[in-house]
RNA sequence: GCCGGGAUGCUGAAAUUGGUAUACAGUAUGGAUUUAAAAUCCAUUGGAGCUUAGCUCCGUGUGGGUUCGAGUCCCACUCCCGGCACCA
């Protein structure tokens, strides 16, 4: 237990922070353009008390602006409240809180936390969005995505948390589970408001590629999240019918080996095919039966595949062969057309499915000769590529060329079509809950569906609400919102009752931090091309796919509508990692969060700060240790003395040493080794440990009676390059040095090109690859030399002996290998 | 199953991207200082062996390969963590 304090951190951390804020030293003028750096944290959703993980995100900003202001970049750091969202209405049903209210103390409790953690923002800035005069503009949003015809509606079987009593986007389902409240997810059909981000889907999935600095995993999680495949679609007579079923292949170059079709139990043709069938009851029950497994339950077991003759045959339009049509549980209906055409011999499922019911395989794909077998002695079916046999004209192509000409040929006597499909589905932005905002639309019953007008705009959230615990929306109740008149006709009419999904109020905050409080529109077009993209974004890789793809998408469509000149909202992306307590993600129902404030009161702000960037590359997750975090405190005692000593000494006369001294060398290596790793992308870790190495040395050159002005100018450069991190305690010392300006007006040191290299160099020796010497030589010592200098070398000789050599590899500055 | 990421001391982790593996910390043990403790400072802290001022081998999940030289590159595998999942 640290029970002697190693600095007044008591004293000097609310001294600075008062100070920053005196000297306004992250305010930032956006009309100056010139060295703008736009640095955003993924604003907080004001939930309560923050852990010591929520603030790895805060101090990983905040070390980011404070470098860039000392940079001299015009630095915007800006801080908002995502300040909608179910909990707080979750706490208003059980423990009779306003969201208003708990929402607003949250914001006290965490705004108190910000500062106390010395994060640097502007606070002029600040927007929450739950206030009218953001939400107003959210309502905008989508007015325009409804004008641009990018907002509908329509009946869709969506997910239902009987807790939360709201809809879920198939997005926020974790398992069968809802994403916030742990409950089983139902379904349920509704009438719901939709933002067609599939309308966008191609330059989502094309524009991924200019993303230059996001994490690879991140791209990687979007291509695949928006998922886009190309197939065919092709058409199948039912015979004795005027249904034509159509289905959806990648696989076109297996249409010949078609021995069935399946359709999904919900596809809604089965009604028309199955209405004269002897075994209507059968089938019916059957159906019923797989409904009953939701679909992430089929999904999440590998339950057994399970089908049934329908006693109906459709024509494969390609061979005019009539084949039998079945149901089975492994067909989704809501991906491609609900009906999928049964290739066994070449699809796993669909070959398990033909040898548990009998149904025949053929071959179409012959793999290379070594593995080919007979259809019946197939143990599973062939996936891979090869030459196509039994296709008639195609017979002979390998099959990624058929699958070209089949579709060609296809296209030419109208019998299936190429089609491109995506996994991505659109975004579901109702909700049937009070906590959001209200999605302005009015409801006449002349005029149908009328938006309400941009003057008009915010639709007011009342505030004087019953809620309950469950049931229909609290605004369901509330007649003074529903009942409205008409924007166009004045008569009477019925507003929407629904509010939108937070995501949609996170999908474009960053461009409002520019005129946070321009009551006349959104954002200002001019700043935010100006400002934007978002020089570096930083935020928890949870929010890799919905948030940045919702940002993504909303910032294309302002591009289009003109509002913006840029297509992509964030440059620079950078996801850090979790902090794990007890292997465990920190949260408050595992009862593992570490609470930064007990931590904070005993040793300082800055050791809290330092060792949540030592713990670990930042993008990687961690485990936090409560008795490390001693060790980052004694560091900056260690510092705080060092500089403490070098203050004292500075009256003694310097003597110039003849040589660059080691100590000399080494200022300029850990200058250029934190800047590098500042700058190649938050390698706070090593760069902390480089500035450690620098201050062990100054204390041996301490004890060797060096050169005092060199010491003092090591402690110097200690001082400012610890000053990102460790704000307070670098601003206490920079003053003890004699200083007046605050440190961040200072200048991020430069280091000398000359002076990074070592002037004499141990080159290690290796004989048949094997270390069996160091020689020590001059830095700048050439090839030559060198090798004359290691022959000379006795233990070399020695290994040698009167041996010839093969030859000598040599690596300059780095080693030599003998080859004997 | 597929797609990502990972595996290095007792622990968190470094390694100039193919060039002295274990930097910087933490822990532990011993010592100095102290009436005592805390704090501070010093030493040791991967393994084995030896003829022990030191030296020699082995050692980065496993097995192979390329190379003068591999934690790093190639092939095959095992385990762990994330994401997706009967995606036609």
């Amino acid at each position: 237990m640290a029970q002697v304090k190693q600095y007044p951190f008591d004293e000097i951390e609310p001294k600075w922070q008062k100070h920053w804020q005196d000297i306004k030293l992250f305010s930032c003028d956006v009309s100056k353009t010139k060295d703008k750096y736009y640095c955003l944290v993924m604003f907080p959703y004001p939930s309560g008390a923050l852990h010591v993980g929520h603030g790895r995100n805060y101090i990983l900003g905040d070390c980011v602006t404070r470098y860039k202001i000392m940079q001299g970049a015009n630095v915007l750091s800006p801080i908002g409240w995502d300040a909608f969202g179910l909990p707080a209405e979750n706490t208003a049903i059980k423990g009779k809180l306003h969201p208003k209210k708990s929402t607003e103390d949250n914001i006290k409790i965490m705004k108190k936390q910000l500062h106390r953690w010395g994060i640097g923002y502007d606070w002029d800035r600040e927007i929450t969005s739950c206030y009218p005069d953001y939400y107003k503009w959210t309502q905008w949003i989508f007015l325009k995505l409804y004008e641009k015809r990018l907002a509908y509606k329509k009946k869709a079987a969506v997910n239902w948390c009987p807790s939360c009593q709201t809809v879920l986007a198939n997005e926020q389902v974790v398992g069968v589970r809802c994403e916030r409240c742990d409950t089983k997810v139902g379904e349920k059909d509704l009438e719901q408001w939709f933002f067609k981000i599939t309308d966008y889907a191609q330059r989502l999935l094309d524009d991924i590629s200019k993303l230059e600095h996001w994490p690879e995993r991140v791209k990687i999680m979007q291509t695949n999240w928006i998922g886009k495949s190309t197939g065919v679609q092709i058409d199948f007579p039912v015979v004795d019918s005027d249904i034509v079923l159509t289905c959806y292949t990648t696989r076109v170059d297996t249409i010949f080996g078609a021995t069935y079709m399946v359709l999904a139990p919900s596809h809604p043709r089965i009604r028309d095919l199955i209405k004269d069938s002897p075994d209507k009851e059968k089938i019916y029950s059957f159906i019923k039966k797989v409904k009953a497994q939701n679909k992430q339950e089929r999904a999440s077991v590998e339950i057994e595949k399970e089908g049934i003759f329908t006693q109906r045959y459709v024509i494969n339009p390609a061979n005019k062969r009539k084949i039998p049509l079945w149901l089975a549980n492994y067909v989704l209906v809501e991906y491609g057309t609900g009906a999928v055409i049964a290739v066994p011999a070449h699809d796993q499922r669909d070959f398990e499915f033909a040898k548990k019911y009998n149904l025949p395989i053929e071959i179409v794909i012959q793999p290379p000769a070594s593995s080919r077998q007979p259809p019946e002695e197939l143990e599973e079916a062939y996936e891979g590529d090869g030459i196509q046999v039994n296709s008639v004209q195609f017979d002979g192509l390998d099959n990624r060329t058929a699958m070209e000409k089949i579709a060609d040929w296809m296209e030419d006597i109208k019998i299936g079509r190429r089609t491109v499909h995506f996994k991505l589905r659109d975004w579901l932005i109702s909700r049937q809950r009070y906590w959001g905002a209200p999605i302005p639309v009015i409801y006449c019953e002349k005029c149908g569906t009328v938006p309400v007008p941009e003057k008009d705009l915010p639709v007011l959230l009342p505030e004087n609400i019953k809620f309950k615990p469950y049931g229909k929306s609290p605004l369901a109740d509330c007649k003074e919102f529903i009942n409205t008149k008409c924007p166009k006709c004045k008569g009477k009419a019925k507003r929407e009752i629904d509010t939108m999904d937070t995501f949609v109020d996170s999908s474009w905050y960053y461009l409002r931090y520019l005129s946070a409080h321009d009551d006349t529109k959104a954002f200002d077009s001019k700043l935010v091309n100006k400002w934007l993209p978002v020089d570096q974004y930083i935020g928890g890789v949870e929010h890799a796919i919905l948030h940045l793809l919702y940002s993504r998408f909303i910032a294309k469509v302002l591009f289009d509508l003109g509002y913006t000149s840029f297509g992509e909202p964030f440059s620079r992306l950078f996801t850090q990692g979790m902090i794990i307590k007890n292997g465990a993600k920190m949260s408050k129902s595992k009862g593992n969060v570490v609470s930064p404030d007990e931590l904070i009161k005993k040793y300082g702000v800055d050791t809290v700060r330092l060792y949540t960037l030592f713990i670990g590359p930042p993008e990687r997750d961690a485990e936090w240790n409560d008795r490390a975090v001693e060790g980052s405190y004694r560091f900056l005692g260690r510092v705080w003395r060092l500089a403490e000593q070098v203050k004292n000494q500075s009256s003694v006369v310097s003597r110039q040493s003849p040589e660059t001294s080691h100590l000399t060398r080494k200022i300029h290596q850990t200058i250029k080794k934190v800047t590098d790793d500042i700058e190649g992308g938050f390698k706070f870790n090593t760069a902390i440990s480089a500035i450690m190495e620098l201050v062990n040395d100054s204390y041996i050159a301490l004890d060797e009676n060096q050169d005092p002005s060199t010491i003092k100018e090591a402690a110097k450069m200690v001082i400012l390059l610890l000053s990102p991190f460790t704000p307070h305690i670098c601003e206490q010392l920079w003053q003890n040095l004699g200083n007046t300006e605050s440190i961040f007006k200072q200048r991020w040191p430069k280091f000398d090109k000359d002076l990074i290299q070592e002037e004499q160099l141990t080159i290690p020796v290796q004989i048949n690859g094997k270390l069996r010497s160091k020689v020590i030589v001059p830095a700048d010592i050439d090839e030559e030399a060198l090798k004359e200098k290691v022959f000379q070398d006795k233990i070399v000789k020695k290994w040698i002996g009167d041996k010839k050599y093969k030859k000598v590899i040599v690596v300059p500055k780095h080693l030599v290998n003998i080859v004997v």
